[in-house]
DNA sequence: AACACAATTAGACCAGTCGTCTAGAGAGGG
DNA sequence: CCCTCTCTAGACGACTGGTCTAATTGTGTT
């Protein structure tokens, strides 16, 4: 209704496209007029919403954060479980969006991570705080899981949740490669020992 | 001097320029005029030499590959040496290689591997082979040392050589977006019990 | 109803893309 | 000495890229 409003709805259809369409192809390999098509907004629009296809970028790597850490907040929170279920519930939801059928798992993280953290600096920035919102939910869930008795770790939960992070992140890449789910296996079993979890 | 060296030579200082640039900038947002020129060949005998981007691509990967793989080769039968310290070695170089201050580490297959394989199925495969190249070397040293009792794991050694390889890929995307090479400190310390290493 | 002003769009713009194609340069064999 | 065949040369075509200016549309106030 108000102009506000649909300005905002067109914003973020625009970035819904491309948050599908980059999740696929990447970065430098789409064309603003692709999305702007899939989006329904002529072409001429797109100065009005963003800047340039870099700070177009920015937002769509900051708008994707936004949303899955909200998510991840609510995995870890999750109530009448014990933080090592959570976190095991965290990476099993994680394997089945990647490992989907569409062979497009929506991550853009690992996605772009690595086509875009040398070509736009404002990019990488929004890559770095929105990993190390993650890997920060992580630590504090695994400590949470130490003090309650569920998760038993050798070194200090910071340093356990970027390990982990990593061990997944690579998983993840292998995955595309292989476009097997495979690798999540294999994370998956690491993870439980690494938290001194029962094997599944 | 014979038609045959110099033919070999051009192709390879087109591959060897494109390296460079892609380890920098990724495939889709490099053009071939760019790798051209700086390698100083023509346009016109590009064609001659490879069939499309695509095909060169998957050249590309084909051949960094094998380099690299003869490297790792001798880099795990260094004489005069535990298994366990070969290991230890190949990951030492890795995060010297990728940590240095010219901030594009060459390792190509940490570069492509989420643009690519979505892209090409042929480069895709490369990549596959590649890799499964190194997961298998890392498997039989490891394999080695435990033989030789220089190396104690808990899982099966080609489970473990997958892990860690998992493990230093994601590391190194994280190195990529934080611009630090702290992930590989993580990594080398979670490798090191992973492997029942005494610590550094 | 008419105006001012902001929000939005159409389309031009040029640099750059991949790939093609026609000439010709250069070397080896006879 | 010529003929042939590999390789070089770079202009060219058809097209897409991101960006910007100029015009259009819409809204709210008088």
């Amino acid at each position: 209704m108000s102009v506000a409003r649909d300005t905002i709805d067109v914003r973020q259809n625009i970035l819904a496209a491309a948050q599908q369409i980059m999740a696929a192809k990447g970065f430098s390999a789409v064309g603003l007029n692709e999305i702007l098509v899939s989006a329904g907004v002529p072409k001429g629009s797109f100065y009005h919403y963003f800047g340039s296809k870099e700070a177009f970028g920015e937002a769509l790597l900051a708008g994707y954060f936004e949303d899955y850490l909200t998510a991840l907040d609510s995995t870890l929170a999750e109530p009448g479980l014990s933080h090592a279920v959570r976190l095991m519930n965290y990476w099993q939801r994680w394997q089945d969006s990647q490992g989907s059928l569409d062979c497009q798992g929506k991550c853009l993280a690992i996605k772009l991570a690595a086509e875009v953290s040398d070509l736009s600096e404002a990019m990488r920035l929004a890559l770095k705080s929105g990993t190390t919102g993650i890997i920060e939910r992580l630590a504090r869930a695994i400590e949470a899981g130490v003090a309650e008795g569920s998760v038993v770790i050798e070194d200090k939960p910071y340093a356990t949740a970027e390990m982990l992070y990593y061990l997944w992140m690579g998983a993840s890449l292998m995955a595309k490669i292989r476009r097997t789910p495979a690798p999540f296996e294999t994370a998956s079993a690491t993870t439980r020992r690494i938290l001194s979890l029962p094997a599944h």
